[in-house]
DNA sequence: CAAGTTATCAAGCGATCTATAGAATGTCAA
DNA sequence: TTGACATTCTATAGATCGCTTGATAACTTG
């Protein structure tokens, strides 16, 4: 009966390590970049301009908080998230402070300029099904590497301008990035509707579709009643 | 173009916060109780064993995090938690520290001594339409007055050894209580078995009960038999 | 084996967090 | 108004955190 004070405790103690390394902007920022795919250390002090000592003393943080993984390749080292249920809870967490975040004063939107058209999972893996629409992946390239949607195309947004020419004009464009919150695609979509082509913008990123991809994992052609769970309206 | 990081800034700057107020194991244990329901300042001192002002301190902490409500009543102040998603968002962090806990060490199972009989929402919202076992709500008092299963009865850990009696010998007891984590219930049916009476205990808590109907309100009638867990050495 | 990369460790310093105690505020009831 | 009570605020000291710098360790290549 008292061993109860002292477990709660220690599971307490477990979640406040876990709070912890969410906790900080720097961390966060980190597990942004490897929601998009492994990287090593100083790939990613790099992309969240950190220098490489305090990027590994903030992934030992998230290392001990297990939510991410790493593994010695060579000379360096690549860090992962550890698991689905990670990502699971980093977009909760995320979603959850953005909704937040969007009623109280709408800066989240604001800085997405002006509103984009959309489109959702479902309708695009059924034109993309259909091939009458061209995706394309805006992230830079080596996101596109360790991970993108199948049928795809990389053009890292900033060589859009350049290769404009490549994408077909009879056809609508849809672009993505890394997420709800990335301004990638939506940059994107702009500059293709500025260049007098039809484009819009999954309204997910990567992270976000290889999850659900998890659940669904055929091709989703048009989800006939798909008892997934129960879930009333 | 530049709006973009600030934005992101101020979106991560937002999560931080939240991440914060999951740090602290006095701030769980906070969020712990107020899952239960709503309860005041010192309510809240006197059931986590911190002094009125940190209480009010690290409660302001949550409501900066937008995580908890509050509201005067007279000369009190009582607080509860903001919203469904915040409960959702804590049980989620705590089950996920929890299986990582067991995974490690089984120092989780250990403390709720000998693994008792359980049974899950779906069977027992069966049952409990069929009027064939009696359900025991074993929290504190004050804890199923804000709110309990409809059909329970209240009868507190600590009044079980007195009240045994008014329980029908014929019929099974189940017991419940705050969690999966939660010893009380665990309790109760070892005492119930004890006494020579059939008992099991519900596998969920109140608060996850509680989530649970807002999905599916009406009764969920029949389910495929659930794999109960297994038990460990 | 030596030189060069990459990552981690260790120490240091300022900033922040935590808990305590005492003062101040707000509310109710007389 | 005054007194009683619940809560919050303020000040403080000690602990922890976050970032920097310089040294060390693990590994690859010449």
């Amino acid at each position: 009966m008292e061993g109860q004070r002292q477990a709660k405790d220690a599971l307490f103690e477990a979640i406040a390590v876990m709070g912890k390394a969410f906790a900080s902007t720097v961390r966060l920022e980190l597990l942004d970049l490897l929601a998009q795919g492994p990287r090593t250390v100083d790939e990613l002090g790099d992309a969240s301009g950190q220098s490489t000592a305090n990027t590994s003393q903030h992934l030992q943080t998230l290392y001990a908080a297990g939510m991410v993984t790493r593994e010695r390749e060579g000379t360096r080292v690549r860090y992962a998230l550890a698991d689905e249920e990670t990502l699971r809870l980093w977009l909760a967490l995320r979603d959850v402070s953005a909704r937040r975040l969007a009623e109280v004063e709408r800066a989240a939107r604001e800085y997405l300029g002006g509103d984009v058209e959309e489109l959702g999972r479902d309708e695009l893996a059924d034109r993309l099904a259909r091939g009458d629409l061209v995706l394309i992946d805006v992230r830079p390239s080596h996101e596109y590497e360790a991970g993108h949607i199948d049928g795809a195309r990389s053009i890292p947004i900033a060589e859009l301008p350049q290769r404009l020419a490549e994408l077909p004009a009879d056809q609508e464009v849809v672009a993505y990035c890394r997420g709800p919150f990335c301004a990638y695609a939506h940059d994107a979509v702009r500059q293709l509707q500025a260049a007098g082509r039809p484009a819009r913008r999954l309204d997910i990123g990567w992270p976000e579709w290889q999850l659900a991809q998890q659940r669904t994992p055929a091709k989703p052609k048009r989800t006939p009643a798909k008892p997934k769970r129960r879930r009333a309206a």
